[in-house]
DNA sequence: ACACTCCGTTGCGCTATGTGCAATGACAGT
DNA sequence: ACTGTCATTGCACATAGCGCAACGGAGTGT
């Protein structure tokens, strides 16, 4: 809707990667390079991003403020904070926290395991819904008609062999994840890892975002994981007594 | 420069403190409400803002996401963490590591003292560097002369009673401060926080950030501040340690 | 020392873009 | 049903933002 924003919001995404020089934003987004520069120099007014030496432009500090601001806000995640850490501390593997956002999952905090293999994710970034355990947490939250609905607008891309692709098998799997209070992600967005995800609620049974523990094949077999899930679920409860959850009813949306 | 980015900027800033809605928005920064509406609608296709119900705009996840892919490019935080963690892990101390720019300190990662008293700083805040330790060093580090530049330049202003208000003065604790390798902020910031700060080198012996110690006066007294001192000093040296400084060598800019 | 290249920067003139206004629509409270 | 509050849309005007082309300064190779 707006050119001059809509460019500004594109060239920071694009100095996200790496600092670049003028020249190659202008070509990248396609806009003649004055134009860039005006608009770096606007963005640069507000700190969003900073001039390295003389030619290359990276982002700024008013982005990390942004963020901690807008973060600290979030209650879920100041709340949940110590159980998950105590999670982490505990197995040693990955746990994020992450919430439903417009069709995908978004990631609120993450806590890395010690072992050295690293995933492909960070706070901020968005995942599908259909192959993530977190994901399946949060869709099967949802009452029948919305799932449905949600269900029915999803894309299915096969991550992995054992993606699930068909609306109809995902809703199955949603029906089983609402059962059983968990959810499980047996490599089906990234070969090498598989999850497990529980909701955490707030003071109304509602549920408010997802926890997980995401560990590589190499490192536990299907059973080690499962073998988690108790101290996960526990992790998620506390996280959710920090919310304001109180009883066990089980709140819809 | 851009009027509309300008616009959009200020919108977010506006937006970090809390979730507004349209009209609120639009009579904060004086703009009619239908061009707020434009520009939020662009922010929102972004992620960088989000709307929370109908009527409330509340930051987006773009940010975050920026966010940290920007703080993960700066090698000094990611090079320092460890040591700086540890410090925090031993003394149960508030942690900060910053660094210079554009006439002031900003913080790049922080680490909460393990004791209920709460500071007032966050990632990505910007703090003056008259009264502050790490600014202390982090000014101290550049030659004589650019010293003197930055320091005429500043304001000065009594944050407290011992804060320092003059060029003059200021550049004499500079001095100091480069003599022995550390810098104090007793109380000149906030009234009941004092602070110990040093150096974090790189490669060819340059000051690339600043490490610091805040305890509230409560806990500590002066003396007990600088019995931390040798702590601080290993913290700071393993941390120039990961960031390819090798000799002794002072290194100036 | 000179020419050459690479980039950031500036001035200019045009028009698409962003703007304010006023009317409309959606919704909630009484 | 009436009223008030707010988000949303259509419209017409003016200016803000645009691309262009020329400038300038730093760095490089001959």
């Amino acid at each position: 809707m707006s050119q001059s924003l809509d460019r500004a919001l594109t060239l920071l995404t694009h100095l996200a990667k790496e600092p670049k020089t003028l020249d190659q934003l202008a070509e990248e987004i396609g806009v003649h390079k004055s134009t860039v520069l005006r608009l770096l120099r606007t963005l640069e007014e507000h700190h969003f991003v900073h001039r390295e030496g003389v030619r290359h432009y990276r982002l700024g500090t008013a982005l990390f403020d942004l963020a901690n601001q807008s973060l600290e806000q979030r209650d879920v995640r100041r709340s949940a904070e110590p159980a998950l850490a105590a999670l982490n501390e505990r197995t040693g593997h990955t746990v994020h926290l992450a919430s439903y956002e417009d069709g995908e999952v978004v990631y609120i905090d993450k806590f890395e395991g010690h072992h050295s293999v690293r995933m492909y994710s960070r706070v901020g970034k968005r995942a599908p819904l259909h192959c993530t355990a977190v994901g399946k947490v949060l869709v099967a939250s949802f009452p029948p008609r919305r799932r449905q609905d949600v269900a029915a607008g999803l894309d299915y891309p096969a991550l992995t062999a054992s993606t699930i692709t068909s609306a109809r098998d995902y809703l199955a799997e949603l029906d089983l994840v609402a059962e059983r209070g968990f959810a499980l992600d047996n490599a089906e967005h990234e070969d090498f890892i598989h999850c497990v995800a529980a909701p955490i609620r707030g003071a109304r049974g509602e549920v408010l975002a997802a926890a997980s523990l995401s560990v590589p094949r190499v490192l536990l077999d299907l059973d080690g994981l499962l073998a988690l899930v108790p101290d996960l679920l526990a992790a998620a409860e506390e996280a959710s007594a920090r919310c304001g959850w109180t009883g066990h009813e089980k709140g819809n949306q």
